[in-house]
DNA sequence: ACCGTCTACTGATGCATGTTAGCTTCCGTG
DNA sequence: CACGGAAGCTAACATGCATCAGTAGACGGT
C-alpha cells in the first residue's frame, strides 16, 4: 500500500459513493502518514485538535474513561475518519486509541474547511460518515439493551465482518483483530472473566473460535443468526441502502 | 406559545449559539405545526421522508424494534430536530415515537437543502446538532456498560434535567415526564419488574421519588453523584463547551 | 536461564436481573 | 355506579454476571 496518491486506501466506506475525482480530492487532504503502537492514545478527551485523522490500516477504539475504568464506545476499521466530529465540536468528548499497530493519515482542519465550502458533494459525504457513526452507536445501544455477553461478542464480530465486506477486505472463514479478552469485555460492558466465559460459550456452541482476538468460523450465517445481526444499519446494500443520487 | 414567528420556541439547543436572524431563518423553515398523541409513530424505520421534524413540546423516543420487543435508543426534548439524519441518510434506521402528547413542527427537505447551501452558519449548526446526538449516544453506551439499573434511571433523569437547563426550562425540585416504568425499562435494557425495583431503590435511598414518570427530588447534586453524571458531553458550559467562534 | 508481567483460563460464592404469576390502584367509560 | 384495562407493585425462583482466588502459558528484559 503506497502513499500518497494510490487511490485505493482512503475513504474506504465512501468508495462507491463518490466519483473518482472527489475521492482523489479527499486523498489530497491527507498531508501526512503516521504509525502508532498498541494502546497509544492518538486523541485525548478535551484536547483541541486542528487536524482530523483517517485510519489507513489496523483498528482504533473510541474510549471513555471513568474512575480508573475504560469503556469502549466505538470501533473503527480502515477507511474511517475517526474524528470528523472533532472538527465541528472542537473538543472531543472521548479518547481515540490504537487497538493494535496502526497506520493513519492526518488532514488539517484548514483544508477540510476549504473542502466543505468548495465541494458540496464532499461536505455531504463527510456528514454522511458522521451520521453513519451515529447509526452504529444506536445499534450498540440496542445490542447492550438486548443481548447477553456471548451474543454481544458475536454481534461485534459480525458487524466488523460486514464493515470489511463493504470495503472489500472481508475474509470468508476468519476475521483477524488484535483484541484481547479485556478489550472485548470493555466493549461489552462485562468483566474480563465473563468475556472469557462468553468466548468459551461461542466455542462450545460450535459457532466460532476466538484465539488472540482472531475469530475463526465455518458458518457466518449461524453466527449472525445467533447474534440477531441485521446489517441494515450500516447502510450498505439492504433496504436502508444509502441513496447515491442525493450526493 | 404562538406560531409561527414567535422567536422563542424553536432551535432550543442552538438558541445561544446562533444570531437572531439565523434563528429566525431556521424558524421560517417550519411550514406547519402538528400534534400527536402518546405512542403515535411519527417516523417509521425504512420510510423515505421529505420533511424533517422539530419537537416543540413534549418528549419523543427513538426506538428500534426487534422481535416483538421495543428498545429505546434515544430521547428528545423541545427544540431538538429529531430526524435531521433522515435528511442525509434518506431512510431512517429507527422509529420516532411520541412519548406523550406532543407538538411538533415540520420543515420540508427542499427548504433545508436551500438553507444548507446559502447559510453556512446554519449548515454547521445543524451538523453540530447531529454530532451532539452522537455524543449523547456514546454516553448512553458507556452508561449501559457501566451502571446498574437504579443508576441508569438516575442518569437519564439527570441528563434530561441538564438538557432542560440548557433551554431554560429546568425546574429546581422536579422533572415532569409522561414515561411509564415500561418506558424506563426499555431505555435501560432491563425488565419492567426490575425498573420498578430500581425506582423503589431510588426512593429508599432518599434520592428521588418517581411517580407516573415525574421525578421529585430535593437534592439534584446527590442524584447526580449517585448516577456518576458528568454533563460535559452535552457541550454546555463545561470544559467541552461548544466553540461559538467556529460558527 | 531467570524473572516479572500480561493474557487466558477455572471454580466457588453472592449479587443483579429475568421470568412467571398474581394482586392493587387508578382512571376512563358504559 | 360497575366495569375493564393499564400501570404500578410484590413474591418466589431461575439465570446472568461480578468478584475473589488461584493456575498456567506466552513474552520481553536482564
Amino acid at each position: 500500500m503506497e502513499f500518497p496518491n494510490t487511490g485505493d486506501f482512503l475513504a474506504g466506506r465512501l468508495r462507491d459513493k463518490l466519483g473518482h475525482d472527489d475521492l482523489e480530492y479527499i486523498e489530497s487532504l491527507v498531508v501526512e502518514r503516521r504509525e502508532a503502537e498498541t494502546g497509544e492514545v492518538l486523541l485525548s478527551r478535551g484536547a483541541i485538535a486542528d487536524t482530523s485523522t483517517i485510519l489507513i490500516s489496523g483498528y482504533m477504539f473510541r474510549t471513555i474513561e471513568s474512575g480508573n475504568q475504560r469503556f469502549i464506545v466505538g470501533l473503527h476499521v480502515p477507511g474511517d475518519f475517526v474524528d470528523l466530529h472533532g472538527f465541528a465540536l472542537k473538543r472531543l468528548d472521548h479518547n481515540v486509541v490504537a487497538a493494535g499497530p496502526v497506520v493513519y493519515g492526518v488532514a488539517p482542519h484548514e483544508q477540510l474547511r476549504e473542502a466543505l465550502e468548495e465541494r458540496p458533494r464532499v461536505a455531504r459525504a463527510l456528514w454522511f460518515a458522521t451520521l453513519l457513526d451515529a447509526a452504529i452507536h444506536r445499534k450498540w445501544i440496542q445490542m447492550l439493551e438486548q443481548l447477553d455477553a456471548p451474543r454481544r461478542i458475536a454481534h461485534i464480530y459480525c458487524e466488523l465482518h460486514r464493515r470489511f465486506e463493504l470495503i472489500g477486505q472481508a475474509n470468508a472463514r476468519s476475521l483477524r483483530t488484535p483484541f484481547t479478552q479485556i478489550d472485548l469485555a470493555d466493549m461489552c460492558g462485562v468483566s474480563a472473566i465473563h468475556a472469557n466465559r462468553a468466548v468459551g460459550k461461542l466455542r462450545e456452541l460450535g459457532l466460532g473460535e476466538i484465539r488472540r482476538g482472531d475469530l475463526y468460523t465455518s458458518d457466518w450465517d449461524a453466527l449472525r443468526k445467533y447474534a440477531q445481526f441485521e446489517p441494515d444499519y450500516l447502510y450498505g446494500d439492504g433496504p436502508l441502502r444509502f441513496d447515491q443520487d442525493w450526493l
